[in-house]
DNA sequence: CCGACGTCCTGCTAGC
DNA sequence: TGCTAGCAGGACGTCG
């Protein structure tokens, strides 16, 4: 569920309640998530203290301040937060520290599991893992980044989902930067111009900032570090809005299946690629 | 090598 | 009213 401007907010919001603090104690109620949390974990985290939150791509990575670092993905429906310890604990809250002093947890909760919670003890194992799965954040494409992709024969869409293309895009945002550059999800990566690519780099990054701007999106279950929903589905131009007027140009927003996703998009303000436009 | 597709898991809802 | 098929913000393994 979460992608780039939800971790954002997250990482955003817990970064000042953590940092400083102690873990005094872990209780992990199951360990089966995506990647498995390991029992003995628990031992090697009691007394350390957070250092660091930051994001890269859709991870949360938190830092401690003798070394070692959690890694966290949110999966579709992931939620790390910080609680009062005293707040009922919910259902498929699989993870739980209580941060010294006792007054507060941070929780991992995850309904479908298809998130993760693991310890990396050595800094140089994580950075490796992260290089191997993370292309560029979005911000750090260089203007020629059609060189990623352009002798792939894969749809933008498809492209655009690739996390080693660029880092934290994924369907609703796809969809809505795809929108925003007024290209069509269809279009071929090799059929995509130098200026299209540009307006597809920017159009990323314009509809990320203005996502962050507004905490993030809540479909069902996303929420912030604290709990907080976010607001930026209220603004989008394309997702979930099959059948409704384009904001653009009042005809209807169609939706198909692409990249095993649905897929929306206005027919009339997102073109193919003008004959010859592609050298 | 590349790209398409199924799978992991739970919950909700549209449609019969 | 009640059941169930299908779908949901992600990522990865397998297959052709």
């Amino acid at each position: 569920m979460p992608e780039l401007p939800e971790v954002e907010t997250v990482v955003r919001d817990l970064r000042p309640l953590l940092v400083g603090k102690q873990i005094a104690h872990i209780r992990a109620s199951r360990a089966a998530l995506r990647r498995p949390w390991r029992r003995d974990w628990a031992g090697q985290l009691i007394g350390r203290c957070f250092k660091e939150v930051r994001r890269r791509g859709k991870w949360i990575i938190v830092d401690f301040d003798r070394g070692g670092h959690l890694l966290v993905h949110l999966g579709m429906t992931g939620q790390f937060t910080i609680q009062h310890a005293t707040a009922p604990i919910q259902n498929h809250t699989h993870i739980v520290w209580t941060l010294g002093g006792g007054r507060e947890h941070l929780r991992f909760r995850d309904i479908r599991r298809f998130g993760s919670v693991e310890f990396f003890p050595q800094t140089a194992a994580l950075d490796a893992l992260l290089d191997e799965k993370l292309g560029p954040e979005p911000w750090q494409l260089p203007r020629g980044w059609r060189r990623r992709f352009a002798h792939s024969q894969r749809c933008l869409k498809a492209i655009l989902l690739d996390q080693r293309v660029v880092a934290g895009v994924g369907n609703i945002y796809a969809d809505e930067a795809l929108f925003a550059a007024r290209l069509l999800p269809t279009q071929l990566g090799s059929q995509t111009s130098t200026a299209q690519a540009q307006r597809l780099r920017q159009a990323v990054i314009c509809v990320l900032e203005r996502a962050i701007g507004a905490r993030g999106s809540t479909i069902r279950n996303y929420v912030g570090g604290s709990g907080l929903r976010g607001g930026f589905q209220e603004e989008f131009a394309v997702y979930g809005r099959l059948g409704q007027p384009c904001r653009r140009c009042r005809s209807a927003i169609a939706c198909i299946r692409l990249a095993g996703r649905s897929t929306h998009y206005c027919p009339k303000c997102q073109r193919p690629a003008a004959l010859g436009e592609v050298s």
